[in-house]
DNA sequence: AACTAGCCCTGTTAGC
DNA sequence: TGCTAACAGGGCTAGT
């Protein structure tokens, strides 16, 4: 459930700590978390020991680091990271007690801050961390946020631009939405569509936007796209600023910090809670797999593509 | 080709 | 009290 402004957070902390670091060692205590590692871990731990951090960057909600060359054969590659729904990333002292799902720590010594450990945890086991390399983005802009190089790793490549991304293109995102016949919800949640929205920021911005999670996503007059598209960066922007959302003890930032903006949800979580706009209590249903919190009497269907779904219509 | 259901995983909580 | 079931759900795969 970390969604981009949760491992922007990460990311963010990353930064100043891994930024020109050398990686003395590298200790995989569990291989689940390289699922998306196509070697072995004594593969994934051999490519890194011994290498450079060039960066750390972002699209979405995947991170990676860069490595700098090191050497003409070596090739260009990164770290590649996503946090699944639980993965942390944190920064720790050298030697520091093993943390509660620990799965991979990777001991660095960085120029000016000296020694540190960076930590992956992962209670449930959805997150991964991979070698990978890195190519070419097919419109030569910034591969992510946090560095200019216009690549990105393998992994990343189907993964689209995050709405907060300067290269990002409305007008195809405008378009790609007007031929959907999917639900609008299922459309925000497909990051090949626009990468960084899960379902708790999905449930805001259409809450924000008072369209139904449910409509037909080539069904919205190209003024909701809009609207939409500005409240999906609006509400990403706020929890940004505002640390990442956190339900329990899984979001946390390099420093196992939580964030704050689980008290600015306005729907999401607030089932039978009063709408904040109009009062009336917020619907839960179930969707894809997942819960869509919405205010039946501020969100409803688009007129002429309505299916009945038992909520009154006033 | 476009779309969707199912699967992976574990700690917490609700219900009996 | 102790057990079981539901729930949290991102991204990939296989299926229609």
């Amino acid at each position: 459930m970390p969604e981009l402004p949760e491992v922007e957070v990460v990311r963010a902390g990353l930064e100043p700590a891994v930024t020109g670091a050398f990686v003395a060692d590298v200790e995989v205590l569990d291989e689940r978390a390289l699922t998306r590692h196509p070697g072995t871990p004594a593969d994934f731990e051999g490519r890194l020991r011994g290498r450079t951090i060039a960066a750390a960057a972002r699209r979405g909600k995947f991170l990676w680091l860069p490595l700098a060359p090191a050497g003409p054969e070596s090739g260009d590659s990164a770290v590649v990271a996503h946090l699944g729904m639980s993965g942390q990333l944190l920064l720790r002292e050298p030697g520091a007690p093993r943390e509660r799902h620990e799965r991979v720590r990777i001991a660095v010594e960085h120029p000016r801050h000296g020694e540190l450990a960076v930590v992956f945890a992962d209670q449930r086991t959805f997150g991964s961390l991979a070698m990978d390399a890195l190519v070419p983005t097919p419109d030569a802009a910034a591969g992510g946020f946090g560095s200019a190089d216009p690549r990105v790793p393998t992994q990343v490549a189907h993964i689209a631009r995050d709405p907060l991304d300067p290269a990002f293109a409305d007008r195809a995102f405008r378009a790609t939405l007007g031929r959907k016949d999917s639900a609008v919800k299922r459309v925000l949640l497909d990051q090949t569509v626009v990468s960084g929205i899960g379902n708790i920021y999905a449930d805001e911005a259409l809450w924000a936007a008072r369209i139904h999670p449910e409509t037909r996503a080539g069904s919205l007059p190209t003024r909701a796209v809009n609207r939409l598209l500005a409240e999906v960066r609006a509400v990403l922007e706020k929890a940004l600023a505002e640390g990442g959302t956190s339900f329990d003890a899984q979001y946390v930032n390099v420093n196992g910090q939580a964030g704050y903006f689980a008290h600015s949800l306005n729907a999401y979580g607030r089932t039978g809670e009063p709408c904040p706009r109009c009062g009336r209590p917020i619907a839960r249903v179930s969707f894809t797999n997942r819960s869509s919190h919405f205010c039946p009497r501020c969100q409803r269907r688009s007129r002429g593509v309505a299916v009945d779904d038992g909520t009154p219509r006033v």
